[in-house]
Parts: structure tokens; C-alpha cells; sequence
DNA sequence: AAGAAAAACAACCGCGCTTCA
DNA sequence: CTGAAGCGCGGTTGTTTTTCT
């Protein structure tokens, strides 16, 4: 038998994720858990493919996920797991806790590669552009270069600093240096929890993902991080329900759509945001 | 204030690996 | 042992938002 094609089914929907259908996975997901990722909009009722469903839950809508720019530590450590482990985003984020790949890999292309080629740093290799004749930079960013050293020895600005003031925060030898220690134990399980959900597992939600989701405040994601569409399920039932007992309804706790969806009206829920006339989370 | 350009973010695509019958 | 099925990963593209002219 053939492999059966993924997304090019008819019907399938692609494109942005509305608020309704966040509801539906998450609802389900919390409910059910994912037996396997290729039935879940199916029995999610989402008309999408379970790789999109797959995606939008690891890089979106998962508990544990933090939001916002990285901190000045998360980027340094990202770098340094960059200079030993290349573009391997999922190993990489599997040691920022609440990070997925997809975000890392994002924020390194359109912050941090741009910063390191600023700073004279081959993103690719970690090592000095130096070789590059003249200067590799034009004449304005030439400008910003800290005059003091090209080789690298620039240094992540401090986010939120302007990208053109420019102020040594690591020396070369940090970025090639060995990384930190790990954060947590479980703040690496959380990551190859999502990654490998599959992989252990073909029975509703994998142990390890419900560990990471638990051990998700203990590796300090607060609840004020949680990915907006959470607030969707108000926070209050969530935090109450505990997600081991929502992940796995089997268990008891938080059975039977305890995450409070109806009770309010759960977009009232979430404080800072919206949704455009597409019905798209803002 | 309007338009253009750049930046940032979200999502898709296709390949490769692992598992299982 | 072989091949199908399922999933994860990394790269790329598309859309939205922000900044600049």
C-alpha cells in the first residue's frame, strides 16, 4: 500500500490558524491527547492535516511554551549550542526550556545571524570573517562595527537595545566555549518530549509529554508565559485541573472538559489581545 | 498621512529516520 | 528482510507588522 499523501488531500485547509480551530485542537488534545498525530483533525473535527495540527500544537499552542523574545542568557546559550551542534534546532531548543525549534530558528535567522555577521562572526562557523577581503560589511554598518574588534568580538546587544548600538556582551571565546550547565533535567525532557512524542510512543499522550507539560513550572514557565490561545480555556480551570489530569482524563482529574471551555467566554480571558476580522488571533 | 521597504513571525513542504507488520 | 506508515526536523515561503522616506 502506498503512502498515503499528507497534505494534499482535498479539503485539507492550509493557512493561518483561527481562533476556532485553535479551540478544537486544544480542546481535543487536552481531552483525548493525540494517539497519533494523523487522526487527530479527524476526530478534532479540524479540517487540516495532522502534520498542520502537529505544528500549530508544538509551536503554538502547547502549555509550556514561552512567548516573547529570548532573553540575553537564552541567546547566548543558543549560540553556543549553534557553535557545537550546527542547525540542529530541535537539540538546541530542547535546552531553552519552553522554546520550540521552530522559534529558535526564526529569532536566530532575523536577530542573531544578522548580529554575529554585525559583529564580524560567521554565523555558519562561529569563526571571524576575517578572511573575507575588504570588509564584508558596507560602509554604514562598517559604521556601527565596534571599533574595537571585528573578530567576533562583539557580543549580543542587550534586546530591546537598538541593533545598531552595539555592545559586547560575550567575547569570542564564550560563543565557541562549552554551554552552560543544561538547565533542568526536565527542562530537556520537555523539549524531546514534543519531539518525540511519536517516536516513544503510539498510545495517547506520551509520558514524557505530559511530564514536560507538568514539569513546565518547574522549569519556570509561568503561567503569565503561557502561549495566548491558552487563555482561551481560562487560565483558572487549567491551573486548577493540573495538566497531568487534563493530559490524561483517563486518570481522572480534570475529565470531562475541565479546562473550563463555556464557562466563560473565553476569549474575555485572555487580557491583551484580539481577533481581526478573519477571526485571526492578533 | 501615505506608500514603500524591511523585519518578524507563522506556517508549509519535503526529506530522512524510526517503527512495525 | 523489506517496505509501508508515521512523525520529526530543517529549510523555505508567505503573511503581517513595523519602520522609514
Amino acid at each position: 500500500m502506498g503512502r498515503q499523501p499528507c497534505c494534499d488531500e482535498v479539503g485539507v485547509k492550509k493557512g493561518p490558524w483561527t481562533a476556532e480551530e485553535d479551540q478544537k485542537l486544544v480542546g481535543f488534545l487536552l481531552t483525548h491527547g493525540h494517539c497519533c498525530w494523523r487522526v487527530v483533525p479527524k476526530l478534532a473535527g479540524l479540517p487540516r492535516c495532522g502534520k498542520s495540527c502537529r505544528l500549530r500544537w508544538t509551536n503554538y499552542l502547547r502549555p509550556d511554551l514561552k512567548r516573547g523574545l529570548l532573553s540575553d542568557d537564552e541567546e547566548r546559550l543558543v549560540i553556543d549550542l549553534h557553535a557545537q551542534l550546527g542547525n540542529r534546532w530541535s537539540k538546541i531548543a530542547a535546552q531553552l526550556p519552553g522554546r520550540t525549534d521552530n522559534e529558535i530558528k526564526n529569532h536566530w535567522n532575523t536577530h542573531i545571524r544578522k548580529k554575529l555577521l554585525r559583529m564580524g562572526i560567521d554565523p555558519v562557523t562561529h569563526l571571524p570573517l576575517q578572511q573575507e577581503p575588504p570588509a564584508p560589511l558596507p560602509p554604514e554598518q562598517e559604521q556601527e562595527e565596534e571599533p574595537h574588534q571585528p573578530q567576533n568580538g562583539g557580543e549580543l546587544m542587550q534586546e530591546g537595545a537598538g541593533e545598531d548600538d552595539i555592545t559586547p556582551m560575550i567575547q569570542p571565546h564564550e560563543i565557541m566555549a562549552p554551554p552552560p550547565p543544561r538547565p533542568t533535567a526536565a527542562a530537556s525532557n520537555c523539549g524531546s518530549a514534543v519531539s518525540s512524542a511519536s517516536a516513544g510512543s503510539a498510545s495517547v499522550v506520551s509520558p514524557s509529554c505530559s511530564s514536560s507539560a507538568s514539569a513546565s513550572a518547574a522549569s519556570g514557565v509561568e503561567a503569565t508565559e503561557w502561549p495566548e490561545p491558552m487563555y482561551l480555556f481560562g487560565m483558572g480551570g487549567i491551573m486548577d485541573a493540573g495538566w497531568g489530569g487534563l493530559l490524561f482524563p483517563s486518570t481522572g482529574a480534570g475529565a470531562g472538559g475541565g479546562f473550563g471551555l463555556g464557562a466563560v467566554d473565553p476569549f474575555d480571558q485572555y487580557p491583551g489581545g484580539g481577533f481581526d476580522q478573519d477571526d485571526h488571533w492578533m
